[in-house]
DNA sequence: GTTCGAATGTTGACACTGTCAAGATTGAGC
DNA sequence: GCTCAATCTTGACAGTGTCAACATTCGAAC
């Protein structure tokens, strides 16, 4: 298993096709992922793919697991610059946080956002991700709502349905959607009117008075 | 322009085709469409769909504009049925059921639903679809819902993409994400949370006071 | 009623794709 | 040093979108 560089043996194929699949993903979208071009770009025969995959499809499942952990990635550096002292305002710009952190990827990354929601179903039930999928950490933050008594108990459930629902729609509209030609100013604007949505609700469920900019510093 | 049934020219090929198309991705989904396969369906050559579309992805818009539609169907069938008299809850429940009819078509045929999604930029773009398109229907139920009192006028900038983006991403979640292997059951349920948290944020904003299963009736 | 052009449908070809089967090459363990 | 399993290659097949050239037919103008 050493290094290749020279001939038959490539070393690392099956990480080099990934890598190639992400940037193929990348510039043509999940459509234009093929594949014997990636086959190509590795300088490798088409088939040799075949030795690490089953078919085409295992291929984007691994990848789409990649994206998925790169979105994680995106939404707990949104989560890391939240610097507020007060408990409850912290848990809710957290939460607020991991929803600016998942757009931000897929606006960032539409390509591979897209492949991602291609195989939303095949990534959330065959790989755990060592815990490391959006899901998971949407629970965590909506964990900390209810311990601050900002979120009543009996509305945590589904809660991750609820929030997941409207930042995953939002970065759909903002992708192939009617949001796609707006200025990012503009986008930025609608998402706070999303996440200011949310946590109005959230607080009726408690009857927490809350101020209008509250969310947004 | 008379009926075909014999030879040469087919009589309205272009429907055919699109009517084929409808049944293709219905049963298939997206990826599943094949213009040879269309044309084989109908009964006619390779090639002959390029006197009526461009390419191949002229034919996906055109099916995904009759999808709209389609949506648009599906929600004014749940918005007919809300009786309810009094203004404000009546407003409230359109709102509602507008969600609703539009997770059904998702849910009933997510073939189509997913081809809908997959060219939603070119939909809302290009053509007008006669203003019979989901936005604009939407649009109106939250026009009423100010016109009660329920709904801030401020907190109607941007109703509509916090609204759609909710209903949408639960679309999706339903479709292909977690919710794919859940009971019809337990799915209105978690749609039940989304709609009762919409409308106890857009409650908040004009300070209404709400019951707790107003929504559901 | 015949003729001619435009619309429509067909045939053939090319490049590209995923995938299977069979052979070639190599590294690792005995 | 030999063997075997892992890995990569070559060759083939069916399927796809799309272009170009050809065939047929409908409708209108004369």
């Amino acid at each position: 298993m050493t290094l290749p560089t020279g001939s038959y043996h490539h070393g690392d194929l099956r990480e080099a096709l990934i890598e190639a699949a992400v940037a193929s993903v990348r510039e043509n979208g999940p459509d234009g992922l093929a594949l014997r071009d990636l086959a190509r770009r590795v300088h490798v025969s088409h088939n040799a793919a075949y030795r690490h995959f089953a078919d085409r499809d295992d291929l984007v499942v691994e990848v789409a697991g990649r994206v998925m952990v790169s979105i994680v990635d995106s939404m707990q550096t949104r989560l890391a610059k939240v610097r507020t002292r007060d408990p409850v305002l912290r848990a809710r710009r957290r939460l607020a946080a991991t929803g600016r952190g998942y757009v931000d990827f897929a606006v960032t990354e539409p390509g591979l956002f897209r492949l991602a929601c291609s195989s939303l179903s095949a990534v959330s039930s065959t790989i755990t991700l060592r815990e490391r999928d959006p899901l998971t950490l949407l629970g965590e933050v909506l964990d900390e709502l209810v311990d601050v008594g900002f979120l009543a108990p009996a509305a945590r459930v589904d809660a991750e349905i609820t929030c997941w629902s409207a930042v995953h729609g939002f970065s759909i509209l903002s992708t192939d959607g009617p949001l796609q030609g707006t200025t990012a100013k503009e986008r930025t604007a609608a998402l706070d009117r999303v996440l200011i949505s949310i946590d109005r609700s959230y607080a009726a469920t408690t009857g927490t008075t809350i101020g209008a900019r509250d969310l947004l510093g």
